[in-house]
Formats: C-alpha cells, sequence, structure tokens
DNA sequence: ACGCTGTGCAAAATAGGATG
DNA sequence: CATCCTATTTTGCACAGCGT
C-alpha cells in the first residue's frame, strides 16, 4: 500500500471509530480507501487481493474483506460530508468464478439503489451471466437434512437452526416474527443459467442457503432469518442478507423461478409458498445475540429508507427464545 | 509490557448432487 | 438407491494493533 493510501486509511478508520465508539475496528486488510479531494465528500474503495494474491471478489461474500456493502454503508453512516463513493476492485482471471458473478450481481442491485452516492463503472456488466431481460432458475431442496448432529455436544450455527425449528417456544417466536405459522429452513440461492445443473450453475448452490424463512399467514409477505453464532461477528453478514433478500425479490418479480423435482420429505416446500405475484413484501432478520460493532441501526436504516417498503432489514437476538434449551439438555 | 479483541487464514465438517 | 466427490460454509487458531 503506498505511504498516502495509509494516511487517508487511518484518516478514515479515525471517523469509524469515533462514530461506532469503538477504539478497536479495523479495516479488512486488503480494502484500499482512498480520498479523492482534499476532504471527505469523496471517497474511492478498492477491493484489493489477499495476502496469497488472490483477489477478494472471489471469496465468500460474508468474509470481510468481500463484504462492500457493509464497508459503503458504514462509511454513509459516519461520514456526513461523504456525497460520492466509488468502488472498484482487482479482477479475477476467472470472470465465471461463483463467488465473483454473486458479487457483480450485489454491485448492480447496490449500484441501482444507492445511484444518489454510490459510484461503479459499467465494464462489470460485460461480465456478469445475469442479464436484463433474461430468465434463471434457483434450486429447491433435494432432501431433508440429516439430523444426527443435534447429538453433538458442540455449540454450532447448524444445531442452533435445528433447535430453533424443532422446540415449540423458539418456533412460537419465529412464528410471531414472520406473522405466520409455517417456518422452514435451507432455502436454496443458487442461481441457474437453463436447468439445474452443476455445468449451468452462475452463484454458488449447494451449501448456498437462506438459514429459516417462513410466509405470514396471508401469504403476501416472506420473512427470511440469518442466523450467527455469538462468536461469529463480520459486517458481511449486511452482504448475505443482502444477496439473500435481492435473489427472493427477482423470485417473486418473475426474473427467476424455482425448478426441480418435489420432495416429499421436505415441508414447507419453498414453490408453494413463495409465488410470483402474490409476495409483495421481503422481512430480512439478522438474527444475532452479538453482531459486529459496525452493524447497528444507523446502517440498517440508510438500507430501509432507500428500499422501503418492498424490503425492511431488522435485528432479532435469537436468545430471548432460545436459552431455555442448553438447561433442558442438561436434564 | 500486557491484555483485549478484531482479523485472516486454514482446517474441518457437511450437504448437494453426480455417478454407477 | 447407495456411494462418493468436492464446493462451500463454519470453526479454530495465531497474530497484530491499540490503549492503559
Amino acid at each position: 500500500m503506498k505511504k498516502n493510501d495509509t494516511v487517508m486509511r487511518k484518516l478514515l478508520l479515525d471517523c469509524v471509530k469515533k462514530w461506532s465508539n469503538n477504539i478497536r475496528v479495523r479495516f479488512p486488510d486488503s480494502i484500499i480507501f482512498r480520498l479523492v479531494g482534499t476532504d471527505f465528500a469523496e471517497i474511492e474503495m478498492i477491493i484489493g487481493r489477499n495476502r496469497n494474491n488472490k483477489p477478494s471478489v472471489t471469496a465468500n461474500m460474508q468474509s470481510d474483506a468481500s463484504a462492500f456493502e457493509g464497508w459503503a454503508l458504514v462509511l454513509k453512516a459516519s461520514i456526513v460530508e461523504l456525497k460520492k463513493l466509488t468502488l472498484t476492485w482487482d479482477e479475477p482471471l476467472d470472470k465465471n468464478d461463483k463467488h465473483y458473478q454473486r458479487f457483480l450481481y450485489r454491485v448492480e442491485k447496490f449500484s441501482v439503489i444507492f445511484q444518489s452516492w454510490f459510484y461503479v463503472g459499467q465494464s462489470y456488466r460485460k461480465a456478469l451471466r445475469i442479464k436484463l431481460g433474461s430468465k434463471y432458475k434457483v434450486n429447491v431442496p433435494i432432501k431433508k437434512r440429516d439430523q444426527s448432529y443435534l447429538k453433538s455436544t458442540a455449540d454450532n450455527e447448524r444445531k442452533l437452526e435445528q433447535q430453533m425449528i424443532n422446540d415449540s417456544v423458539c418456533r412460537q417466536w419465529l412464528k410471531e416474527k414472520v406473522g405466520g405459522s409455517m417456518i422452514g429452513n435451507q432455502l436454496p440461492v443458487g442461481v441457474f443459467d437453463g436447468n439445474v445443473a452443476k455445468g449451468n450453475a452462475i452463484f454458488t448452490g449447494q451449501a448456498s442457503a437462506i438459514d429459516l424463512w417462513g410466509v405470514n399467514e396471508e401469504g403476501d409477505e416472506l420473512s427470511i432469518f440469518e442466523l450467527k453464532l455469538p462468536s461469529n461477528k463480520k459486517v458481511g453478514i449486511v452482504s448475505e442478507l443482502f444477496f439473500y433478500s435481492m435473489v427472493m425479490g427477482d423470485i417473486i418479480n418473475g426474473r427467476f423461478s424455482f425448478e426441480g423435482k418435489r420432495c416429499m420429505e421436505v415441508d414447507p416446500w419453498p414453490p408453494d409458498y413463495i409465488r410470483v405475484g402474490k409476495i409483495k413484501k421481503i422481512k430480512a432478520f439478522i438474527l444475532t445475540t452479538a453482531t459486529h460493532c459496525l452493524i447497528n441501526d444507523n446502517v440498517l436504516k440508510i438500507l430501509n429508507d432507500a428500499l422501503s417498503p418492498k424490503f425492511v432489514f431488522l435485528r432479532s437476538d435469537p436468545s430471548e427464545c432460545s436459552l431455555h434449551i442448553k438447561n433442558k439438555e442438561a436434564l
């Protein structure tokens, strides 16, 4: 990093520290932050490469080094003078890398939503395989999740997710958030060009899924939840929920559609509930007891002001309902 | 100099889905 | 339908920067 970049980075980081009241926050090593002029009106953000020289845009979106949405919103929230934020990045050799395609899709959505202050060059459109006016397929669950790991004593996210589904107190708590009586887990978000098959995958498939989801009684409101253990605090949770929301948005507007054989074990079955023309609103929940210190209500407000009323981003603490599970297990 | 805590990498776990 | 491969996610560990 150039000497001047280091100076500017520190200036910006000081703003963020003051704003968040947390002196320990840091920016990811591989993102360069640069002031364009002599004040804070214009900032350039460059997604660079990790220590192995791999472009961070090919990393999982939940790793902070590739989570541009969170950092952009944090800068917007903490620097009142900011008028223009420009995003650029080091390109990977393989333009079809599934993480990179997901990154480009997020860039396209984010830059349209925040066009009054967020800028990105247009050349990325050539590389993005999701084209305006074309239709794409989304995969469906292939089988019911094996529950044997519930017996494990380890604390992990999957286990908590399954417990939230199985436990009556947690289910009730989730139902109230959803405003309906059905709760599902593992809603896939793989997007394919043509039929659902390995070679046609544009985004990561397989294990890529929304943790928990539900639809309200009237059938017009979809809720999605991203669950994280307190040990897993990342700015990238914003990228995950943003991406999931946008994919769901493209499903309910008909641009993406579910494809795949119905698995009788899986209930609720996503295509039965997430229907074109029926869902009018998407509620996206950050489901964490402890969240990264920069991801606060001010950040979510910027998202909500821009996306209301079709999307709303919320935070909830799962320990409100899940604390009793551990005690029950001990008996 | 010390203790905290956020960060980044790598190993481990796991499930999709291809294959026979 | 059972098995196997591997893409992807998640966890664990070591390190670095900061204030006291």
